[in-house]
DNA sequence: TTAGTTGTTCGTAAAAATACGAATTATTGG
DNA sequence: CCAATAATTCGTATTTTTACGAACAACTAA
């Protein structure tokens, strides 16, 4: 596991700011961020349909979201309806902007 | 160029924030960035010295977080002090507090 | 049951990020 | 000039990210 970001030689707050910030560090993940604060929820297929790249591709970014805490699914047949985790989006929010604050 | 990220496809909001995050997406770049606010200014050699990576690392992440706008270096021999460059990090601290808005 | 819709998984390829040490540049002090 | 200090550049290895299409799974509706 060489060469790979090793997190924990960095304060907690680091680890976590930087693994939020990395959530958001792609302009798809960014836009569907900003759908489903716009619209509370979303299916794979509605943000799939507006972004400029393909449905396997929107998966991967919604894993990587998930992964991060910020969002998360519940299956709502016949779609998987997305939305933000509002815990760790306020967390998000809370950490950022004390990182900003000064 | 395939398989990297075609920024051109998104809005110029949802690009400016992306790089801003992506530049935050590293734990030593976000403790860089606080040293920085804490301190006002500082060389690579006192920032190297608090990292749990070796100077070249530094440079890089240093010239990351100069890519993206967030510092600024000047000669001030013997060394070179980095610094916030204070008009873009106002620009980002606006950028994230306007995407947390809600 | 069959066909259609929805979304994921898998394999793969290309590119970028991460990390290091060795060598290099540039400047200062003796 | 020569040695020391400060930091970067370069080359390289490893890992991760990004992206896509094909195949697959799960559920619904006819």
């Amino acid at each position: 596991m060489a060469h790979a970001i090793d997190y924990e030689k960095y304060t907690a707050q680091e680890q976590q700011l930087a693994v939020f910030a990395k959530a958001l560090g792609h302009p798809a993940r960014v836009a569907i961020l900003q759908k489903l604060t716009e619209f509370d929820s979303c299916c794979h297929g509605s943000l799939a349909s507006e972004l400029p790249i393909a449905p396997s591709s929107v998966t991967q970014h919604l894993k990587a979201l998930k992964n991060a805490g910020l969002i998360q699914g519940r299956i709502e047949p016949p779609q998987i309806k997305y939305c933000i985790n509002k815990e760790n989006w306020e967390k998000a929010k809370l950490h950022f902007s004390a990182f900003f604050k000064d």
